[in-house]
DNA sequence: ATGGCTTACAAAGTAAGA
């Protein structure tokens, strides 16, 4: 079985309804990983991702602020929402592929809360609820069943941007919040609690300065390039080889009001193994 | 000089993003 999977942090889905209509006619997309949709249940724009084919379609929305979204062409299951850091904010959502031979693979979809300004926990809150938020990931993450035959994609803003390569200047970085060596230290312990795969790292040398992100602010954002690696592709190792392509689509930052995140495109073939 | 912008919202200035 193949697809393609997309991992987007779209600030606002209502916003970026033309947006997503375009990328999804210029990139097949079977499987649109969305964050940021900053939209309660209520007010999500089923109709309109079903008129563009995804006809299945799973969320976990809250008002004005964060909010995933699992839309699929394929059909899938809804696994569960959990609350890592006990806030009540929608920021996880998983779901089953179903229909691939032997149960198909759980997907999850996070938004990592981006910690606010200050890389102290005791002087800001936010930071102290993103730390704490990563560490109930890794204590999920551990007790995960079946490290070598759990077949499990991990996907979303996890707002941490861990190589030095990950972010324009390393050294310059070091103190912003997405890339202070605590936070790194959470994100890689998570990663290593049940040997997640980077995906991203699989296909595109560690050496080789990649981004997800750029800031809104820029006058212009590929010129002055100061961008982050912040949205992530994991799999779990039994799905490393079906990992077998990555694209970050990087044109769409171009296009008309776009998010200040990127899609990220994997191919999966799930007969690789 | 990372915040110069962008988003949501019981609508003008706040809060938040990262």
């Amino acid at each position: 079985m193949k697809f393609t999977l997309v991992t987007w942090n779209i600030n606002s889905v209502r916003t970026r309804l033309d947006a997503i209509a375009r990328f999804v006619d210029a990139y097949p997309t079977d499987i649109l990983c969305l964050q940021e949709t900053k939209c309660d249940n209520g007010n999500f724009p089923l109709e309109h991702f079903r008129s563009l084919g995804f006809t299945h379609i799973e969320i976990n929305g809250q008002k004005a602020y964060h909010g995933v979204a699992t839309l699929s062409r394929l059909p899938i299951e809804r696994v569960e929402t959990r609350d890592f850091n006990g806030t009540g904010q929608a920021r996880h959502l998983s779901v089953r592929l179903a229909g691939a031979a032997g149960g198909g693979p759980v997907i999850h979809n996070f938004y990592v809360p981006a910690g606010g300004d200050v890389p102290d926990v005791e002087a800001n809150p936010k930071f102290a609820q993103k730390l704490d938020y990563l560490q109930a990931m890794e204590r999920w993450s551990a007790r995960q069943p079946g490290k070598k035959t759990n077949q499990a994609i991990l996907v979303g803003d996890l707002n941490v941007a861990p190589l030095e390569t990950d972010v324009w200047s390393h050294r310059q970085l070091l103190r912003v919040v997405s890339h202070t060596p605590v936070e790194v230290e959470r994100l890689e312990a998570l990663r290593r609690s049940h040997d997640w795969v980077d995906v991203m790292r699989e296909h595109i040398p560690p050496e080789e300065k990649l981004f997800t992100w750029w800031s809104y602010r820029a006058r212009d954002w590929r010129k002055s390039n100061r961008g982050r690696r912040l949205d992530h592709v994991w799999v779990t190792p039994a799905l490393r080889k079906a990992a077998v392509s990555l694209r970050v689509v990087d044109e769409v930052r171009d296009w008309t009001r776009p998010s200040d995140h990127v899609p990220v495109l994997t191919g999966f073939d799930l007969r690789r193994r």
